[in-house]
DNA sequence: CTTATTGCAAAAAATTTGCAGGTAA
DNA sequence: TTACCTGCAAATTTTTTGCAATAAG
């Protein structure tokens, strides 16, 4: 586990355990939106008796201390990844699952917009539509 | 149920039952997002021994017909609304769990520039943040 | 009449919780 | 040594499916 996360668990007084070292570890690594279920697998890898539990509780408990983000790109699961510095958003092609991260300023003036008008700040923003070149095999992220 | 809903399902062969017309009609006079349990509540309250699966069973089947829209307004449960003429998109505030629909012509230069710079076209949007006024409750829609 | 549709019960999928034993600090 | 953390199993929550009975067209 990188220093940041170690770090900031031990300040808080939470302990550093294996378990807690690969669920990071496989986030940092994939760069990816993963389930529960994927990291999961992906712990076993290298640690086979790893619990489903385990990787939810430490998954809660992450995203708790914003080391990691829960993002939701479509119904039904929840996906994972690792909270950067740089926020960032989502394009999803709901035709071929395909997801693309853009930043802030691809955002044009929306944020502005919407501050101004609305008296809504942006934090996080996911657009669904889908991607002009695409092959059209409608999966799901 | 109106007759907008009524002839597409015959016209495509389904048959109108007193289920699917208070489905749609507890859609069409909430006119908020509800999730399937919420539907089945209400569709009870008329006709008491309607089950959860023939709700679930016909929110898939008007949304595959474009009569509702799933969205997804955060992570853990389907919402549902009559699907509009006019699209909608959301924001939804992550203090006090408020929702705001707003148009098109809000989004400013967004979709064309997603468009031209990253070749997608947005359809829905859905804009995580808070809103300025908010009491900070931190309920989920 | 015909077969799409429903209710029921049971399965599946996704997530959470209680608890006793294990282990980081 | 202490109490946080884990694995396991069982409970919840949300959604799906099989099947016989029912009702729409």
């Amino acid at each position: 586990m990188t220093h940041h996360a170690t770090q900031t668990l031990l300040e808080l007084g939470y302990r550093m355990t294996p378990q807690r070292t690969l669920v990071w570890d496989v986030l940092r690594q994939s760069g990816e939106h993963l389930t529960a279920e994927q990291i999961c697998a992906r712990v076993q890898e290298q640690f086979p008796h790893v619990n489903m539990s385990t990787v939810y509780r430490t998954l809660e408990l992450l995203v708790e201390l914003n080391l990691v983000k829960e993002t939701c790109l479509g119904p039904s699961r929840r996906y994972y990844e690792v909270e950067e510095e740089v926020p960032h958003h989502h394009l999803v092609c709901e035709h071929c699952g395909k997801i693309v991260h853009i930043h802030d300023e691809d955002l044009g003036n929306l944020p502005r917009l919407l501050e101004r008008e609305q008296g809504f700040v942006a934090e996080e923003l996911t657009v669904f539509g889908h991607c002009l070149d695409c092959g059209g095999d409608h999966a799901h992220p």
